[in-house]
DNA sequence: CAACCGCCCTGGGAGC
DNA sequence: TGCTCCCAGGGCGGTT
């Protein structure tokens, strides 16, 4: 599923396609994907200059002079710039045609993603983007910030950083990752964790998406076959998906758990 | 308020 | 081989 850096590689590719054009047409093949797509964009966006684009944690928001058209992959929705040309695939909800005679097009098969149109007053305060937490990348965000936030919780510390209140764009792959190369075990009581634990998991959460942007959104995925279809490299992963398997640091057995739902593995002896 | 849980959805894999 | 079942996941919205 797209995680941050696939959000931001993602913004990366297509931004120098559309900044600039015109917008010809916004056509929606679908009523709704986890939200209803509001009848109002068309009208909003056709005949007008897409000016930007920006992330905000995994939200992508193109600007337009009167708003924002707002874009969420969800679990697996992706944008592709196609040919004006380009023949429609399965789960192509959405497209943006642009005066370049090219498609900005949305493509989402469990439609857990999101189009949605903010006018520009209301940005500041849309609930989607009002409470979120910081951007994990930048400076406020660290283990000092962390450590004050979680004082007297017991969430324990994976659902804590997984919250987009506390920190936007840490899914759960990059959780569980970060969580180990830290050495913090998942399950404590996030106001149980020290200070110091809590600079290493910030510096580690850091590491993981920074590494991940830094080479193009793909550190944890390989694309299989021909149909695109993202598969992670188990390789490159030290607990996601490997419960049962031997701890690469310590050789010990790594142990699964559910927490919020979530899948969730970690090294008993390397994680305390 | 914090914490938790159900739900939205489809494709893929396991099991029979 | 084909069917059914279950799971994956982010994050909202409702309940405790």
């Amino acid at each position: 599923m797209p995680e941050l850096p696939e959000v931001e590689t993602t913004l990366r590719g297509i931004l120098p396609a559309i900044e600039g054009c015109r917008t010809i047409d916004f056509i929606s093949r679908i009523e709704r994907l986890r939200w209803p797509i509001p009848p109002e964009l068309g009208e909003a966006v056709r005949g007008q200059p897409v000016l930007g684009g920006r992330r905000r944690g995994k939200y992508l928001l193109l600007e337009y002079p009167s708003g924002y058209l707002l874009l969420h992959l969800g679990m697996s929705g992706s944008l592709r710039i196609v040919a004006g040309t380009e023949p429609l695939r399965r789960h192509d909800h959405a497209d943006i045609v642009l005066d370049n005679h090219k498609i900005l097009r949305f493509n989402d098969p469990r439609r857990f993603g999101a189009i949605l149109w903010i006018v520009r007053e209301d940005l500041n305060n849309h609930p989607l983007l009002r409470l979120l937490g910081p951007e994990p990348l930048a400076d406020e965000f660290d283990g000092g910030y962390l450590y004050r936030r979680s004082r007297g919780r017991s969430q324990c510390v994976k659902s804590f950083i997984m919250d987009s209140h506390t920190v936007v764009g840490v899914g759960n792959i990059y959780a569980a990752e970060a969580l180990f190369l830290s050495g913090v075990r998942p399950l404590t009581a996030a106001g149980k964790v020290s200070r110091g634990r809590y600079q290493r998991l910030a510096v580690a959460i850091k590491a993981v998406l920074a590494g991940a942007i830094a080479r193009g959104g793909t550190t944890l995925r390989d694309f299989v076959g021909g149909d695109g279809k993202p598969g992670y490299f188990r390789q490159q992963l030290a607990v996601y998906g490997r419960q049962g398997e031997a701890c690469r640091r310590c050789g010990g057995v790594l142990r699964g758990v559910r927490i919020g739902g979530r899948a969730s593995v970690y090294c008993p002896r390397c994680q305390r």
